[in-house]
RNA sequence: GCGCGGGUGCCCGAGUGGUCUAAGGGAGCGGCCUGCAAAGCCGUGAUUCGCGGGUUCAAAUCCCGCUCCGCGCUCCA
């Protein structure tokens, strides 16, 4: 079984399976108002590539990834634009799927919109407050974090030192029984949307939203809850303060990717725009970013600039001329190195160690090609291709469809060679490089590509 | 200030006590192949892992101090 970092246990320990040969995940997903950026990509691809581990392993996966549509940022933006929040929320929805399916990220298998729970927040709610672990004050009804005695666990610190840490910022409002007491129900102003709840009609917090719906969805003791290391505190242990203080059992497991660095100078200078995710696929290969979140681990930092992007993309050449010609070939994996791959990933998330072992089947397969062995180079691409398959990249066999003229001057061009005209045929393979398309001269003659 | 990460070759980044004379990718250089290229393959590159101490027969890996960067303590992937 897979082991995974911690955040609780701050150890690398094993995953543990509620039930046998299930796994239940909760995603943390985006508040969606704003496009996303290459921080949501890397989020979604580190829980992507664990879900398509997890399948590929066999394991009957429950991937649940929320999206917030309500939230103070939504209706903030509402209010800058003139425009009715709902509209908002599901434009950049649809920018967000459209995001996903550009990196290649799988549609969670449950995708529950907050507004969609609000029943079962308020019923949430309502139960705390019977338990007097919640308190109504004149804007909403709080959570008394006091009552949660292990609190602090995730951010490891303890409640005194958070509050402290606060400095002067103004923790304490008016009505809050203690500065670390967070909202569960925020009464609505003058316009504002909202709904229905003995306290007066408002809108949910944020913690409240996701520890409903996940407790909703995949029930009390969860496998693994995920998110960008910045949930941890306090989003994160909101969620689990309200769980706990009902006496429910929460998540079994926390893990909490990296960041992704972009505020060097060189960066902003060299990309841009690129903090995008659109932005990004479009200016670069849409699989370099998956490639470079593969090749670092999932909790380091990691900085995206123009230099890295394009190494990635040189790197996914070498894979696509790999896949070229190793296309025809038909092999099956060899079950030695299937096991080193698995391993790897089975350590934290080894995604680093995985893509090398795949690359050096890769030259292992070019080797056995170059020597005429076949049946060796089949194997080792069969292998090679069902790792890369299983990190989610894909390789780009079939070269487009040449047009006729570029055939045409392919054709003049190895009719040159054959005469020996060689300047001719240097002539017409630069025509065709102005033109978009390399040829390579291979043992089975030119093969023309788009470059 | 407190807590959590990170600082490895020209670049990106694995490696967490001996198999490290430090992976893999990218860039460079040399070679093989080629009419020449491209692609592919081979070779080459850190006597060293932020700095200073210490533990050990043995440390990039453990301990102490320092330093730099990021994140959290406030909405945030």
């Amino acid at each position: 079984m897979i082991s995974l970092y911690d955040t609780a246990r701050q150890k690398v320990v094993p995953l543990e399976l509620r039930d046998p040969g299930k796994v239940s995940i909760y995603v943390c997903g985006p508040t969606v108002y704003a496009p996303p950026h290459i921080g949501h990509g890397r989020m979604a691809l580190v829980y992507d590539i664990l879900r398509r581990y997890l399948l590929w392993s066999g394991l009957d996966v429950t991937f649940v990834s929320n999206i917030t549509d309500i939230d103070d940022n939504i209706l903030k933006r509402a209010e800058e634009e003139g425009r009715p929040w709902d509209e908002i929320t599901v434009k950049c929805e649809g920018i967000w799927w459209q995001g996903m399916e550009r990196i290649n990220v799988m549609r969670p298998d449950l995708t529950p919109h907050a507004t969609e729970y609000v029943d079962g927040m308020v019923d949430l709610i309502g139960r705390l407050i019977d338990i007097d672990a919640a308190y109504i004050t004149s804007d909403g009804v709080y959570l008394s974090v006091s009552v949660v005695p292990d609190y602090g666990l995730l951010p490891h610190q303890s409640l005194d030192d958070l509050v402290e840490g606060a400095g002067e910022r103004e923790l304490v409002g008016i009505e809050k029984r203690h500065p670390a007491d967070f909202v569960l129900w925020k009464l609505a102003k003058e316009g504002e949307p909202s709904w229905p709840s003995p306290w007066g009609d408002g809108r949910p917090g944020w913690h409240t939203e996701c520890v409903v719906m996940s407790l909703d969805l995949l029930g009390e003791g969860f496998d693994l809850h995920t998110g960008g290391l910045d949930l941890t505190f306090p989003h994160h242990e909101n969620e689990r303060a309200q769980a706990v203080a009902l006496g429910h059992k929460f998540a079994n497991h926390w893990m909490h990717n990296g960041f992704v660095e972009l505020e060097g100078e060189k960066m902003s200078k060299s990309l841009g725009n690129v903090k995008n995710l659109l932005d990004l696929t479009e200016q670069y290969d849409q699989r370099a970013y998956r490639l470079l979140v593969l090749q670092a681990h999932y909790r380091s930092p990691i900085e995206i600039t123009d230099t890295s992007m394009t190494q990635a993309e040189a790197s996914l050449d070498r894979l696509d001329t790999f896949a070229r010609r190793t296309a025809s070939l038909d092999g099956v994996s060899r079950p030695d190195d299937i096991d080193a791959f698995r391993q790897a990933m089975d350590d934290d998330l080894n995604t680093s160690g995985a893509v090398d072992l795949m690359f050096r089947l890769v030259r292992e397969a070019n080797t056995a090609i170059d020597s005429g062995d076949e049946q060796a180079a089949a194997g080792a691409a069969a292998t090679a291709r069902e790792m890369a398959a299983t990190l989610g990249l894909e390789f780009e066999t079939s070269s487009d469809d040449v047009p006729a003229e570029i055939q045409a001057l392919a054709d003049q061009r190895q009719a040159a060679r054959a005469a020996k005209d060689f300047a001719k045929s240097d002539e017409l393979r630069d025509e065709l490089a102005a033109a978009g398309w390399t040829v390579e001269d291979s043992a089975d003659g030119p093969v023309l590509r788009p470059n």
